[in-house]
DNA sequence: AAATTTTACGGAAACGTTTGCATAAAATAT
DNA sequence: ATATTTTATGCAAACGTTTCCGTAAAATTT
């Protein structure tokens, strides 16, 4: 039950193979009657040109690959919703890989998409490794990559994030003014361009007020169980009246852990987190949260992409998109009453 | 900046095109003296092959197709997750596509990957539509396709779901157990597999307990503006005392219907839902959920699909496959004390 | 009416692989 | 020493498109 090629278009009307091609692409130099009668006969046997002949030929392929740490996170599968709807907008196809945060595997990934298989890539660093080597072949064949997010700052290309710098002083602030006076900050890896952002906006906060409150600074990881150990033995010792989670997921973790060490939110913590959970207002307390713009980053992301491949003469396309967060203010840093 | 080929390294080497292909692919004709002498030209100058020039040739393409309503759903993104880990193994790629709960878009896609695009299809139904008619190419040309979730019953296809019926029949047990009176189930489509078998699993339950309980049917649908109006008309004018909700979106409506209307969870009314998401024990109250095991049906849909593409002789891959779900009971369903 | 342009199509060469077939040289068997 | 097999390689044809080039016929200009 072979698929029919334009071949056997081509035989079926006397036509040549060339005749066919153009006829099918709309080409000026085919006669309308000619075109109807390829176009009928297409549409009877259902014909679907070969992908893969056609993007050998051409030497492109009208598919993007997008390369993020995970899918499990609202975050991301909110990009990729930005990223898929443009996309598909464009008449482009989307490979997706996941790195879990594994530069090895990221490596690899760009390895193989070195051989042209795709004409662009969207793509958000994985959190651990510092080393990015393994990105410059894709300047040096010069395909077309944006980064979004967690960016490589090393890398030549056009870039799409929020403004995480001041958000996260907005933040703080927020933190201070509802009475926090020993605020960690829970940091997810300091390798990420987004982590430290963040953290130098947190820095900077405190140090605007300088000596009215205390930081802390915690480094956390990958690994749930790890960081509610870590997250637990901090707030037990240190015991911190506010926190910063960067990352939505260490969030999640501290509400698990003061649940555990029962300590009450707010009353004896407050906790703020950039975060793009839905339910982050039914939580038990409703959770404060930056909110990125995820589905716009995705979008912009792509449309730069976009832009790049189709070779606006106006090289002028945003080097870098800056599209900004909000926070929404909720129970879990309410100032005692 | 082009890319190197096969022929680059042939000429360099003073070889054959075909000597280097085979090289490459380690064939057995080929002497050892000679594979090394590949080997370490196409590693010195960062050789990868073409992936849109093999595919044409051999007539497979080490691709398959994902094909889902959304990603910003709990279940789904974990459902990608697996079987991107099983791709990934088999270094598979993977494309993927967003149907939004359009039968349209959806057969737009199929009739692509008609191509002979990919060599497979993991999907999972649209909502909305009934017409399935826009499948039947697909088992003409014979391209493996396995169902996930929400299956498609007309096409003689394996499946991969978890046991809808059952585990309504104990959940609504359950609500029954804790002094619902009168539940009200929450519907998604009725065009859809999973909802249908849910419906019918709480149904059973109900008339089991003959006369002790009422129960509703409220169809909702993919707005959420629109559902969370017919849940709040619904909870204000038949005032049921427990709601199953076919679907985690519909929990959520529901918790943010009871907030506007004052109604207490579990007080006034219990909720639970079949659910994936991560923080429903963190909600206020902790959410009551029959939790999906969805990374492991992507795991398994996709091995399935492999051992299709694999042509085990023993042709005896599970025809339909069933991972249980399991509930977790908790505050949303808790009993008055 | 002859010269030129335009229109509509066909032939064939690419794109980068894989693979069936042919074949020299080397190794083994007679 | 000759005949046969094995080993290692090369040639060329695919895979299904797209596109460069060529060219009859028709249309237009001189």
């Amino acid at each position: 039950m072979s698929a029919i090629t334009i071949k056997m278009l081509a035989r079926e009307l006397n036509l040549a193979i060339s005749t066919v091609s153009r006829a099918l692409m709309d080409s000026y130099e085919i006669s309308a009657a000619t075109k109807e009668k390829v176009h009928a006969l297409a549409r009877q046997l259902n014909y679907q040109p070969n992908h893969y002949a056609s993007s050998l030929r051409r030497q492109r392929s009208k598919t993007i690959a997008v390369i993020i740490p995970e899918i499990s996170n609202n975050f991301f599968s909110h990009v990729i919703n930005g990223i898929e709807s443009v996309a598909q907008e464009k008449n482009y196809h989307v490979l997706i890989y996941f790195t879990h945060e594994n530069p090895q595997k990221e490596a690899e990934v760009i390895q193989h998409l070195l051989s042209g298989r795709v004409d662009g890539i969207l793509m958000s660093m994985a959190g651990n490794g510092s080393n990015h080597q393994h990105l410059h072949p894709i300047r040096e064949q010069g395909i077309p990559i944006v980064f979004f997010d967690r960016i490589c700052a090393d890398l030549d290309a056009p870039t799409v994030t929020t403004d995480d710098f001041d958000s996260s002083v907005l933040a703080t602030r927020h933190l201070m003014d509802v009475g926090c006076k020993k605020i960690a900050y829970l940091s997810i890896s300091p390798h990420l361009s987004i982590d430290c952002k963040r953290m130098q906006g947190f820095q900077q906060a405190i140090a605007d007020r300088q000596g009215q409150v205390e930081s802390l600074l915690l480094p956390c990881g990958t690994d749930p169980e790890r960081n509610q150990e870590l997250i637990t033995n901090m707030l037990a010792n240190e015991k911190p009246d506010g926190i910063f989670a960067s990352v939505e997921k260490l969030a999640i973790t501290s509400y698990h852990a003061c649940a555990a060490l029962g300590l009450a939110i707010p009353a004896d913590v407050k906790i703020l987190s950039f975060s793009n959970l839905e339910t982050a207002s039914l939580l038990n307390p409703a959770l404060t949260t930056i909110i990125q713009p995820a589905h716009d980053m995705g979008k912009s992301a792509a449309t730069v992409l976009f832009n790049m491949l189709e070779k606006r003469k106006n090289r002028n396309w945003e080097r870098n998109t800056v599209i900004r967060s909000s926070m929404i203010i909720r129970r879990s840093t309410q100032m005692a009453s």
